[in-house]
DNA sequence: ATAGAAACGATAATCATTATTATTTTTAAA
DNA sequence: TTTAAAAATAATAATGATTATCGTTTCTAT
């Protein structure tokens, strides 16, 4: 894995943590200042390999376009509804019991993901 | 609400339960072979509708079509990544604390998904 | 009965993602 | 170092699930 710049370049920046939460569109928009001849499919190829590297994380938020987080620790997402701000919930408030569940079912967990999805406080204020 | 016989149609074969998580394509199906005049549009914008009033949940599988399931009550879903099935956890599996959360951050919670994926038990034997 | 609202069927449009393909870059061996 | 095979790239076409549109039909409430 990463022998090519944009590979390289794609992790640098997720890693850097500079955007956040971002989609591939996102990252895009953001790659293709330093590297101008950079392909969206580029991007949505290395961001998905470098998710099953374990690299970064994907995430399905709901009822929008998969995002992409350089956290990789186990961890939940808030995504409000009107302004889609993704925010992240520590592991201390949500409690998977992956284990639980893989030796009472005989299911071989690859990854969990929880998320939540309603009103963020700031919407919720301006809405009030 | 469900003053619309195809409505309610669809709302009854969802609660009977016949059909396991089923993708709006396969609700779809069923439904035309007593209706079959009814249109995929309409099975999507009921389906919406039902899942809005809170009366099915619709499920974000990763990395497929959304699915839609007649148990509201809070529980997680395993989607195996081999064959597709989708398994339900019962709630004393998965403690989300979405009341900490909520009082913690002011984010007001509409909904909470926790989707595992995976290789189901069966899968896992055949491929061993 | 009838006007207005809601829902319908059919299908076009959207849009995020993946597939394709010809070209370029990288790798590793001669 | 050449050089041939493998991998990655850019550009763009294709896919596929979902939503939007729109003319028609059905329902609701006078």
């Amino acid at each position: 894995m990463n022998y090519s710049a944009q590979r390289e370049a794609i992790l640098t920046l997720m890693q850097s943590g500079r955007l956040d939460h971002p989609t591939a569109d996102a990252v895009f928009a953001q790659m293709r200042r330093r590297h101008p001849r950079i392909s969206l499919a580029t991007v949505y190829r290395n961001l998905n390999l470098l998710a099953e590297n374990g690299d970064i994380l994907k995430i399905e938020a709901h009822g929008g376009p998969e995002r992409f987080d350089h956290q990789t620790h186990a961890h939940a997402h808030a995504v409000c509804k009107i302004c889609g701000m993704t925010a992240d919930f520590s592991a201390q408030y949500v409690n998977f019991r992956l284990t639980a569940i893989a030796r009472a079912t005989g299911f071989k967990i690859d990854s969990a993901q929880t998320v939540l999805r309603g009103i963020c406080g700031a919407c919720a204020e301006k809405s009030s």
